[in-house]
RNA sequence: GCCCAGGUGGCGGAACUGGUAGACGCACAGGACUUAAAAUCCUGCGACUUCGGUCAUGCGGGUUCGAUUCCCGCCCUGGGCACCA
């Protein structure tokens, strides 16, 4: 028998299936279909990680094992390729971004079949591909038609370092999440898509889908959806007798609030809003100390959002005098202040303070020497807020007295909602019900080069129109001064002959839009594309749409788990709504989604480049081969938890493989027709005790106790004088979803001409996973004395007898007569003196 | 601050629905083979012990015949959100 040597049989067997082309799939059988999905790599530089390996090799384990369960099963691979990280490394190695992409899509490529995944390579395609990208612009071009994109100045987030605008999902701790650049405010005509009109549909449709609990939550704090109520406080007119009239440019009489307790608007005693509020700019003469705001406006602006944010400075603001605001239940005349505890991007950057019963408020109320008024009886407003919202009563209230605040609530927003007079404003309600959501519209925008081409035109006469649907796509033009402008334009507006066109609609002239878009854009809807690559008619055969989709499983890491999964969950329930994905697929692209935990390097810290602890794979796959990184990153630790590289543990996978390679010495000779029952009984309920916990845990990810319950079986077969062919054909069949090559390899050697993976997957017999004896325990008083090896079917009353008659029982007994005993079946019998 | 995980030997981690704590692997120690080493195989491996046992799953209580598991109160670590009105 020859050594075990992966370096050999690997490539043999990649080869092999490359060349049958066994994992491409049938475009539609009669069969039960599977689709599994990883995320899609983003081809970077640094080539495959450990990370990717994770993901893949889970997936890939429960894909071949449902292709064994008889499944129609796709497991396709693409690229993520558009966006800054290629465009940054092509700009550093002065290249352009086309060659980088081509150049790192071959090495993942190489990489991702030196590990023997059972991608379908047939479907396989890149998000920077021309009929890929034409259908990622269609979708845009459907989203401006039905109202959802659409182009308007926005305060954005820019990178200065990446010279890029950012969503505000992509600024962590108020700077670039990429990057670690400073993030600055800056006004630009910008693409947003209205993804909060679909805000509600995202938080409910939750319910039908089987992700991770934390997964949900997170999806949903995101989303931060809170159910209150606005309301308008009239701001006096005159206050300073010297000026004879406030000027207010914009007419605006009120300042409007939103707020989630509408019953304590008889506590709010002052008003703040946002240093960017317009009411500062339109009461500019109304102020007294306009000099004075106006300092404390700039040097708010001038403060970083992760200045502004932190919790623990004291909290700062200015009055504006001159102006009072008059809350609309009372009358009474409340001051206003500018502090930068509000933020302008949130509900309308202006709220009612309500001291006794919001910290943040009490806190300012105690530095300004403002009036604190309890409405809300059960807590001590003289030492601290009171925000329950469970418990307490209304007092101080009026109409409200008596009322739980839950109650009151509903009464007050009915009392807003009347439609009464109010001065200055006619004939109109005071106030309405509100839902206000954390996510904001996403800035669809990029002012880079490696992306897709928004396909939208601008003509003066006619507006923004959309590129004709059979001049799509609209290709990225190849151009040689592709850096980043400080002027903040896409270096696209720079290629003129590109940016002049004509007016779809009226035929004169018109200009390009010269934005790309985002990375999001490309992998919002990669899944759909799988189940029909290369159709040029349409973006995906409804026919094609309805077998495969949704996706039944997919896995990723926990970073995708709130941007990708949501933006890609909306972009799912529109293309839904205009039947792009057949109605059948249902309202949720992804059945069910998990997520592996981060591997770290040695010592549990993160792996990067600057600590010099990166894992190269390939490193390892030359060493012990792919099976080997294959079974250790499953058997390393629960699947679902960040957890630390090891390197010596990945010897003892070598290890096991290479004893599961060495056991053919004992088999028997060519004996196969030998029946797996009448071998040792104790080893068949082994190894029906195997079958069950592998195929078990595959399914929970709980790969790591598979691969162990497999390191039991194997220490039991080596055990053994000589064991059957059979035998170690179901262990070759077990494990063949974690190390592949080996187990072709040795189902070949058996004499096999099938490949192994035509076989059905293992069933267990029900019957003999039960052993025929088990280690009774006996307890005394609670603690363990003795254990007693009995048969199964024993009754109670025999195990009471022969427990009574045992030595060591009756020595801990001390003749004492027992109290009580309690038995459990098939476990242990408990004594009590 | 809020939400979610988690805390078990020297290390990674097992343990069904309250029922033998430490599976499996790593490391380590001793032995076999070898001129020797590597590899491989065998044995041992929570702590203490008067060798009868006793104590041990972050800490302190509770429920129970019995708690890593359930309840109450703390401490610590990781992740997410964060002046969200």
């Amino acid at each position: 028998m020859e050594k075990y040597n992966p370096q050999e049989i690997e490539p043999k067997w990649q080869k092999i299936w490359d060349e049958q082309k066994i994992f491409e799939v049938a475009e539609i059988t009669d069969k039960k279909k599977f689709f599994g999905l990883i995320e899609f790599p983003y081809p970077s530089g640094d080539g495959l990680h450990t990370g990717h390996l994770r993901s893949n090799t889970a997936m890939d384990i429960i894909c071949r094992k449902r292709r064994m369960q008889g499944y129609n099963v796709l497991y396709p691979i693409g690229f993520d390729a558009f966006g800054l990280p290629t465009e940054n490394y092509a700009i550093k190695k002065k290249i352009k971004p086309q060659e980088a992409t081509e150049k790192n899509i071959a090495t993942f490529t190489k990489q991702l079949k030196e590990a023997g995944f059972s991608f379908d390579w047939g479907r396989s395609f890149s998000t920077t591909d021309e009929d890929y990208y034409k259908w990622t612009q269609w979708i845009f071009v459907q989203m401006f038609k039905a109202g959802l994109a659409e182009k308007k100045k926005e305060t954005i987030n820019w990178c200065t370092s990446c010279k890029i605008g950012l969503a505000n999902e992509e600024v962590v701790n108020g700077v670039c999440e990429r990057c670690g650049g400073e993030v600055i405010k800056k006004v630009k005509e910008q693409w947003v898509l209205k993804i909060t009109k679909y805000a509600d549909r995202l938080i409910e449709d939750l319910d039908k889908v089987d992700y991770l609990e934390r997964i949900k939550m997170q999806q949903i704090n995101w989303i931060g959806k809170s159910e209150g109520a606005t309301v308008k406080f009239p701001i006096s007119k005159i206050q300073d007798t010297n000026k004879s009239q406030i000027t207010n440019t914009n007419n605006q009489y009120y300042l409007e609030v939103f707020t989630t307790r509408p019953d304590t608007l008889f506590g709010a005693t002052f008003m703040v809003v946002a240093p960017e509020h317009s009411l500062i700019q339109n009461y500019e003469s109304g102020i007294m100390n306009y000099g004075e705001v106006k300092e404390y406006v700039e040097q708010a602006k001038k403060k970083s959002d992760l200045e502004r944010t932190d919790l623990n400075k004291e909290k700062t603001g200015v009055e504006l005098k001159g102006i009072k605001a008059i809350n609309p239940v009372n009358a009474k005349e409340i001051p206003i202040f500018v502090a930068d505890y509000v933020m302008m991007g949130y509900g309308t950057g202006a709220i009612m303070a309500v001291p006794a019963h919001d910290e943040r408020d009490y806190e300012f109320a105690k530095k300004y020497n403002l009036e604190i008024v309890e409405v809300i009886k059960g807590g001590d407003v003289s030492k601290e807020a009171f925000a329950e919202i469970e418990s307490g009563e209304m007092v101080n209230s009026e109409f409200l007295n008596g009322l739980k605040p839950n109650e009151a609530i509903e009464k007050m927003i009915e009392w807003l909602e009347e439609p009464r007079h109010h001065e200055g404003a006619g004939h109109e309600s005071i106030g309405k019900r509100q839902i206000q959501y954390k996510l904001h519209d996403w800035i669809f925008s990029r002012q880079r080069y490696w992306g897709e081409p928004i396909p939208m035109v601008y003509c003066e006469k006619c507006g923004w129109q959309t590129v004709p649907e059979k001049d799509l796509p609209v290709v990225l033009p190849n151009i040689d001064d592709y850096l980043p402008t400080d002027e903040g334009d896409s270096p696209l507006a720079k290629k003129e002959e590109w940016v002049k066109t004509n007016c779809p609609v009226c035929g004169g002239e018109a200009k390009r839009e010269t934005d790309v878009m985002p990375n999001w854009a490309g992998s919002n809807w990669y899944f759909i594309r799988y189940t029909d690559p290369k159709n040029d008619k349409m973006m995906v055969d409804p026919k094609k749409a309805k077998y495969w989709l949704p996706v039944d499983w997919y896995n990723g890491g926990m970073e995708h788990t709130t941007l990708h999964l949501l933006y890609s969950r909306f972009v799912w329930k529109f293309l839904y709504d205009i039947c792009a994905v057949p109605k059948e697929c249902g309202v949720e692209p992804y059945a069910k989604r998990t997520a592996h935990g981060m591997i770290l390097g040695e010592g549990g810290v993160k792996m990067s480049k600057s600590r010099g602890n990166v894992i190269n794979p390939d490193e390892y796959v030359k060493k012990y081969g792919a099976d080997t990184l294959r079974v250790y990153e499953m058997f390393m630790g629960p699947f679902d938890l960040p957890i630390a590289w090891e390197d010596k543990s990945v010897n003892g996978v070598y290890r096991f493989l290479n004893r599961v390679w060495n056991l053919q010495t004992k088999l028997k000779s060519q004996n196969s027709k030998v029946k797996i029952e009448s071998q040792n009984p104790k080893l068949t309920t082994l190894l029906h005790q195997t079958i069950k916990k592998v195929g078990d845990d595959i399914e929970e990810m709980k790969f790591n106790t598979a691969v162990a319950q497999m390191m039991i079986l194997l220490n039991e077969l080596e055990k053994q004088e000589e064991i059957s062919v059979a035998y170690y054909s179901l262990f070759i069949i077990l494990l063949l979803p974690f190390a592949p090559h080996l187990a072709e390899e040795l189902w070949q050697t058996l004499g096999h001409k099938e490949s192994i993976m035509k076989e059905k997957w293992p069933e267990y017999d029900p019957n003999l996973i039960k052993a025929e004896k088990f280690e009774l325990v006996v307890q005394v008083n609670g603690k363990v004395r003795e254990r007693i090896l009995v048969p199964v079917q024993i009754s109670e009353t025999e195990v009471r007898d022969l427990v009574m008659k045992n030595e060591k029982v009756v020595k801990w007994l001390e003749s004492k007569e027992p109290k009580k005993m309690i038995y459990i079946k098939g476990k242990l019998l408990s004594i009590v003196v």
